[in-house]
RNA sequence: GGGUCGUUAACUCAGUCGGUAGAGUAUCUGCCUUUUAAGCAGAGAGUCGUUGGUUCGAGUCCAACACGACCCA
């Protein structure tokens, strides 16, 4: 067979030569007794060729990253999850059959090593291995030791090759587990309680988004995979949890780009006797903390330009933010017929039932958007884009609603709750009548909904933030699929080869 | 969906005017007991993304397709 495997037959070679000389290739019983990173500050620091004083014996376990002989000794880097240190093999120490077999181990290969601590020549903390065990055979060959891995093709489709030799992906994905965790945290502190609603949703319901459908076989029915927790996080709290949130994944069948894969995760949270003020304050206070946590500064750079996150942050109505960084003339905002002509104008395509508020959305999104670099909330969505959020008390024709955007994208939509049963039917009605084209959006009334409502929400503000986007501006990263450990992607051709293993 | 660019050894990349495939790392063999992108000497490794076409001859030119990146809708 051939191509794939001068590599595998190597390796497979060395793997049965270990086995011939009563090698454990998939050990089980090597314990490690410390992590890296323990032996790396230890105590007062060595000189050049001084042994650490008391002769301490360490025993740890990790992969070989980099391999330098010499014929009767051999440096080695082995790296565990906390860091990587220098193992020094030498025949007389480990003797002749130790060292022999050592002389098959391979890079790529889990192995555990026990000895003391001394400091080389050019002064590198080592071990000086006292023994060695082989725990994991590797088959394959990793990436080259000094350009790693730079296809963000391969990247993506093996992961845990990317891990294995590319700190900064390595980072970049501790990093997303720290942000969810301040999260977590900060919401936890503040009385909320975390909760899991249903992924496999009857009617797709709380966003304007084509669902995935599945099928549920025993009771013989559709399902959809959800678009949004939001209803079932409201009826939440008519039944009595006041403050909820949810940090899950929403499911959207719509196009791939950089910022949006089909699967991506959520946090949603709902606190009652609150507005959509205090979830702008909220969201000031909780992004602002958790980035200092992170970056120990507020001040951070995203793909070269600066973005300042220290609170307080800018406040625009959407008019503001038209005409004072759009330039339009705020008479001409007033006027519907002039707002839907503006937006024709700049190739806007609007469904006859459009009206007004849409078009300034949609005019919103073309002129402003992308020029919103320091985080800046929205204020005053017009009530036609927004089926679920309060109206204003002075002017029914926007609601109580706010977009958080940064860097240009939008990191956050929030809003006071409509709570008023009836107003709510009606909204749902209309959007429906008004998305009657789209058969991959189901508008369906959600009655059960409703009959919450019916039994009472108590006033309430929420709101939703895309985790993977906000792990992108914290992350530096310049796609959604840098911050998701296994971004979907189309199938890899099959081609003709076969691998040995599948051809067996 | 449209446009542009990319796909060559395990990895990172060259490949001129169309003339029979190159480097570094990695691997293998030999030497080497403090190296660290170890070193020295030698060797092996390729369906040039896939399928067609043009041509005496295609990694190179043309077309379609696949996958990816970027931009646009």
């Amino acid at each position: 067979m051939g191509t794939d495997n001068q590599f595998l037959a190597q390796r497979r070679e060395k793997a049965a030569a270990l086995a011939d000389l009563g090698v454990k290739l998939y050990a089980n019983s090597f314990q490690p007794r410390h992590r890296i990173a323990e032996l790396l500050p230890s105590g007062e620091p060595l000189q050049p060729e001084e042994k650490e004083a008391g002769g301490a014996v360490y025993r740890v376990a990790g992969r070989v990253m980099a391999m330098r002989k010499f014929g009767k000794a051999a440096f080695f880097s082995l790296a565990d999850s906390s860091a990587r240190i220098q193992v020094y093999v030498r025949k007389d120490t480990v003797g002749e059959e130790q060292f022999a077999i050592f002389g098959k181990w391979d890079i790529g290969d889990i192995v555990g090593a026990e000895g003391t601590l001394f400091k080389t020549k050019t002064g590198e903390l080592s071990i000086h291995a006292m023994a060695i065990a082989m725990i994991s055979k590797s088959l394959r060959p990793l990436p080259e030791k000094w350009h790693g891995l730079t296809d963000v093709e391969t990247r993506y489709r093996r992961r845990y090759v990317d891990l294995i030799v590319t700190p900064e992906s390595r980072a970049t994905f501790r990093t997303r587990v720290q942000i969810i965790k301040l999260i977590r945290d900060f919401l936890s502190d503040r009385g909320f309680m975390e909760v899991e609603t249903p992924m496999m949703q009857p009617l797709p319901g709380g966003a304007t988004a084509k669902p995935f459908k599945t099928h549920h076989n025993a009771l013989g029915m559709d399902l959809y995979l959800r678009v949004a927790p939001e209803l079932y996080l409201k009826r939440l709290l008519v039944g009595g949890f006041e403050r909820v949130f949810e940090i899950n994944r929403n499911f959207r069948n719509e196009g791939l780009s950089t910022r949006h894969n089909p699967e991506f995760t959520m946090l949603e949270f709902y606190q009652a006797y609150a507005t959509y003020e205090d979830m702008m304050e909220l969201t000031e206070q909780m992004i602002s903390s958790v980035c200092r946590q992170v970056h120990a500064t507020m001040q951070i750079s995203y793909q070269g330009n600066p973005v300042n996150l220290a609170p307080p942050w800018r406040r625009l109505t959407m008019d503001q933010a038209l005409t004072e960084i759009a330039g339009i003339e705020s008479s001409l905002l007033a006027d519907d017929q002039q707002v839907i002509e503006m937006a024709r104008q700049r190739g806007i395509k609007l469904e006859a039932q459009a009206g007004a508020g849409k078009a300034k959305t949609e005019l919103f999104e073309l002129l402003v958007e992308e020029q919103l670099i320091d985080p800046t909330f929205i204020t005053s969505y017009p009530t036609e884009v927004s089926p679920l959020a309060r109206r204003n008390e002075e002017n029914p024709a926007v609601t109580d609603r706010f977009e958080l955007f940064i860097t240009g994208r939008e990191i956050a939509n929030g809003f006071s709750e409509l709570n008023d049963p009836d107003d709510q039917r009606h909204r749902f009605e209309k959007q429906i009548a008004e998305r009657g084209e789209d058969e991959e959006i189901h508008p369906e009334l959600d009655t059960d909904y409703i009959r919450a409502l019916e039994y009472g929400m108590p006033s309430a503000a929420g709101e939703g933030i895309g985790i993977d986007r906000l792990v992108m501006l914290l992350t530096d990263s310049p796609s959604i699929r840098d911050v998701i450990l296994f971004p979907h992607m189309k199938p890899e051709e099959r081609t003709a080869v076969v691998d040995p293993e599948l051809d067996a």
